[in-house]
DNA sequence: ATTCATGCATGCAGTATTGCATGTGTTACA
DNA sequence: TGTAACACATGCAATACTGCATGCATGAAT
């Protein structure tokens, strides 16, 4: 007769995971009772939601539209969230950001410092890595990231313009008054899995010694002496063991920017960090351009 | 950390309600029960959603917009509903129909009855009564209702025009043969309190002697002989013990339609029941009008 | 002033829900 | 052809939730 709306939400949310223990994970329940609320939603509505196969939960056709319009809930529970959060006017409670890992030290873990002092009844939760937080579903309140531009439907501050040059250990600046003809080693990014055109110009003995999925250990690689790492200036300047070598030119590369969702930009704890991070990024606006 | 959805559910009926009993009466559950959960839900989003006065739950600015955004979750979760009925291709199950209290034992009975004999795993729910089921709430999947159009983003059949007439114990009949100067007395419904303009040029001496809100208890008055009432002519010719009486001309009545919401119009057990029920109205049509 | 009705807080006991442990069937891999 | 790994069902004990009973405060009616 009437629903539970967390047995919708649990629907929802093995229609997702495809499986009873990947929502489970989701809810932070034991997938048992993720079986047993299916069986009370399939009970209430007097339907068949999934067919029991082998290898997982098969949602049907009405188990997809239960979890479609669970969605729909769920989609106005977030609204709601945000709004909370965005009108709350205290400096106390969770604060959550993401920036990307190797930002924190230099740049934001200042400012955090900095923003605890100020105000320390607000606990800062830090997210660190580059997967974009979404900031729709409130997994953070305010984003650092590196882009072009703030995103779609979100409310963004340029904090800096970036450059990015090529950075390695001292001896690969020594190696390249050797002239043209030097063999030069390259740590390159995964996404991008070749040698700089320009470099291949410059030094058209360049070639690659190993790509990397992860930037830190890509910089630990370049301290190391493996090779050289093209990076944003920022971060060849901030590691210590790392100059600055004439293998490409220094380029353009995307902005720095604080991005938030309009809803919770205006939250009093939201705007407090704000008005101590902006300032320290543009005060320091210079470390990010050659 | 993570709201409970029925949490917010509650949140929503407290100030609906006004009141934790009136939101456990809503909700099927004790008033402690509410009360639990409000404290809950309070403590999940770190907020107060109510200020506890001696006469009652008063909802904060927070607590209202939570209110806000539960009812949007539970406008999907009815669009839910009535889809998944709409899409229901089976003939078991309930079917919950509306229709007003005296056309039920005339009209609505027989095809009811030819219904559960087509269709025996079908449970029929009658609501009786005339206040207007919320067929988007899905309070009924059906309702035959007495009315000018079949309302707002609702699909409707009409099955019959409709007219009014004057009615009474056969006393009354005799008594207009009178003359004008026959003293006519008269049962009207609370909305219309006062005597047909009609019927007092007909016969000035005519008057009130009950006014009430209750059309069944008004038949039975003038079955009693109590004084003429102003009714849709099927329901004088259905009642034993009424004539049809010439205090007014018969005039043009609100027509009887059948009513269902749009989503739940293609439902197998609707459609089933449609079909037995607007033949049935149809052929009987000349029952409706003078 | 007294009584009643309404609205809520709280302690206690029963019930329902949950998590854990164990067992079965299927698939992928060596 | 074993051997994991995964996905789920089920029985049992611990936990959390719920309802009831009682008590307090307020306001209305007598």
């Amino acid at each position: 007769m009437n629903v539970d709306w967390d047995d919708l939400k649990t629907v929802l949310h093995v229609v997702r995971g495809g499986s009873l223990a990947a929502a489970g994970a989701a809810l932070g329940v034991n997938y048992t009772t993720v079986a047993r609320r299916i069986a009370r939603a399939e009970s209430a509505l007097d339907m068949i939601l999934f067919e029991r196969l082998a290898d997982g939960y098969q949602p049907t056709r009405a188990g997809l539209r239960v979890a479609e319009h669970a969605a729909e809930m769920e989609a106005r529970e977030h609204d709601l969230l945000r709004q909370l959060q965005g009108q709350d006017e205290r400096l106390s409670g969770r604060l959550v950001l993401t920036a990307p890992q190797l930002m924190i030290g230099p740049y934001v873990a200042p400012a955090i410092a900095q923003f605890a002092e100020a105000h320390p009844a607000v606990e800062v939760y830090l997210k660190a890595g580059n997967e974009l937080a979404d900031l729709t579903r409130r997994e953070a309140d305010l984003a650092i990231r590196i882009s072009a531009s703030p995103g779609d439907s979100l409310t963004g501050l340029r904090m800096a313009a970036q450059d990015s040059a090529s950075f390695a250990a001292p001896i690969w600046a020594e190696r390249m008054t050797e002239g043209k003809a030097a063999v030069i080693d390259w740590v390159v990014y995964e996404q991008i899995a070749h040698v700089p055109k320009q470099a291949l110009e410059r030094f058209p003995n360049s070639r690659v010694v190993l790509v990397c999925n992860d930037m830190a250990a890509m910089v630990g690689a370049a301290v190391s002496g493996l090779g050289v790492v093209r990076m944003p200036v920022f971060l060849g300047r901030a590691t210590p063991g790392l100059v600055q070598v004439p293998a490409i030119e220094p380029q353009t590369y995307a902005d720095v920017w604080l991005v938030g969702h309009p809803d919770v930009w205006p939250s009093a704890k939201v705007k407090a960090f704000r008005e101590i991070l902006v300032p320290e990024f543009r005060k320091r606006r210079a470390e990010f351009v050659a």
